[in-house]
DNA sequence: CATCCACAGGAAGGACGGGGGT
DNA sequence: ACCCCCGTCCTTCCTGTGGATG
């Protein structure tokens, strides 16, 4: 017993002393420098230059895919130019997707700018309107940042975007720029030609990161976050691997090496090695789809549930009626087919299912659907919901 | 080679609940 | 008190379609 005890501090110990500063691998977490991306930053400098001496900058749009280095890009140089303004210049940031709708955006947005609004109630036009006003009455400079745009404009419409790509007209003395960023590179397609025109006045776009330079990136932040020696250089390659497989994402990078490290904190090794990042890998993909799964509605709750019933794939048509009788059975609404269909589509882009458009020529057009998710993840979660627990 | 199945998935709108302004 | 707005889920109605089959 004292062993065990023992070894349990013992192991705390060793854990305590295999990072140093966690934060650094934090998502929040903004590096001192931003490597690979100096072009980026000075052309965005360049472009937000003009106002350091009241002339309103251009609007700017910057692309690329996720973990590319876009927000922690726009934010560095923006919060640069907010503290050299002396206070002048105020710079909102949003992410579209986070906040979730047009209204908390900008809800969001005035909460940034010290306007207070009410977080629900109003009318889109009227929350702008009082930004506006707000902005007005101070005589404030304003760069506003808004992220992942593309979520929004593809969600709702451009018509925030309309709204502020012409505050020049509303706002005499001051002025309002924008920076668009945006994950899809096709996502201008969809938009007003004016409001294209005034927000890609200018554009940038940024790579993926190529391993080699996923490397250097989490060499740098595991030489922060870690204790020397703490991260093999082979743990290091192979991290950077795994990610730059997957699109060049850094984020995701310094996510898993985080989560590597935890792995390698709670096992009590003297390091992280190669299996506690294959390990974090397999967890943080786990996570994902737990915490998805767990948090789904009670009817497409349901309608996984129905999935399951069929251990070689379903479709559509077969899906429906296992997940009628289920519903009926627990005296649950059932929804209509189209619905259905819509939720399936919901669960496949969720990855918590599988499906596929298969044509059988005459015999019709549907999905082949393929849970991806194991009986027991599916039992805990049944077991969650009061209301599901007759399935099991 | 046209046909026709079994759906896909867009558009519009409705019910409802949370919350305004005046 | 009354009417308005928004977000979330759904429904209804609809047009579109890949390819085995007759």
């Amino acid at each position: 017993m004292k062993d065990q005890i023992d070894e349990i501090f013992q192991r705390a110990k060793e854990g305590k002393a295999l990072f140093q500063d966690r934060k650094a691998l934090s998502p929040e977490y903004i590096p001192e420098n931003l490597p690979f991306r100096t072009k980026q930053i000075s052309e965005i400098a360049e472009v937000l230059a003009p106002a350091l001496h009241q002339s309103k900058p251009s609007n700017l749009l910057l692309y690329g895919k996720t973990g590319t280095g876009k927000t922690a890009v726009a934010r560095r140089v923006v919060q640069r130019l907010a503290d050299q303004s002396n206070g002048t210049i105020q710079t909102p940031y949003v992410n579209t997707r986070i906040v979730g709708t047009e209204y908390r955006t900008l809800s969001e947005i005035a909460a940034q700018l010290g306007v207070e609004v009410p977080f629900t109630g109003l009318s889109i036009g009227e929350l702008v309107s009082r930004i506006f006003k707000g902005i007005q009455s101070k005589g404030a400079n304003v760069v506003l940042v808004l992220d992942e745009i593309d979520y929004l404009v593809n969600s709702y419409n451009d018509d925030i975007l309309y709204e502020f790509t012409r505050a020049g007209e509303r706002i005499t003395p001051g002025f309002l720029s924008l920076i668009g960023i945006s994950n899809n590179l096709t996502f201008k397609e969809g938009l007003d030609p004016r409001v294209l025109s005034s927000l890609g006045e200018e554009e940038l776009v940024f790579p993926p990161y190529t391993t080699e330079e996923l490397r250097l990136i989490l060499s740098e932040r595991a030489a922060v976050a870690f204790r020397p020696g703490a991260v093999p250089e082979a743990t290091i390659n192979l991290c950077a691997a795994l990610a730059g497989s997957e699109h060049g994402d850094a984020r995701r990078a310094v996510d898993l090496l985080r989560v590597a490290g935890e792995v390698a904190e709670r096992e009590g090794k003297p390091r992280v090695d190669e299996e506690c990042l294959r390990k974090a890998s397999d967890k943080v993909e786990r996570d994902r789809i737990q915490e998805a799964l767990f948090s789904l509605p009670l009817q497409n709750k349901i309608i996984i549930l129905a999935a399951s019933k069929f251990s070689s794939g379903s479709n559509t048509g077969e899906l429906y009626l296992a997940y009628t009788n289920l519903a009926r059975k627990s005296g649950v609404e059932v929804l209509t087919q189209r619905r259905v269909s819509g939720i399936i589509a919901e669960l496949d882009l969720l990855g918590l299912i599988e499906a596929t458009i298969v044509s059988k020529g005459r015999r019709g057009r549907t999905k082949r659907i393929k849970i991806l998710i194991d009986d027991e993840t599916l039992t805990r979660m049944a077991k969650e919901d009061a209301q599901l627990l007759d399935f099991l």
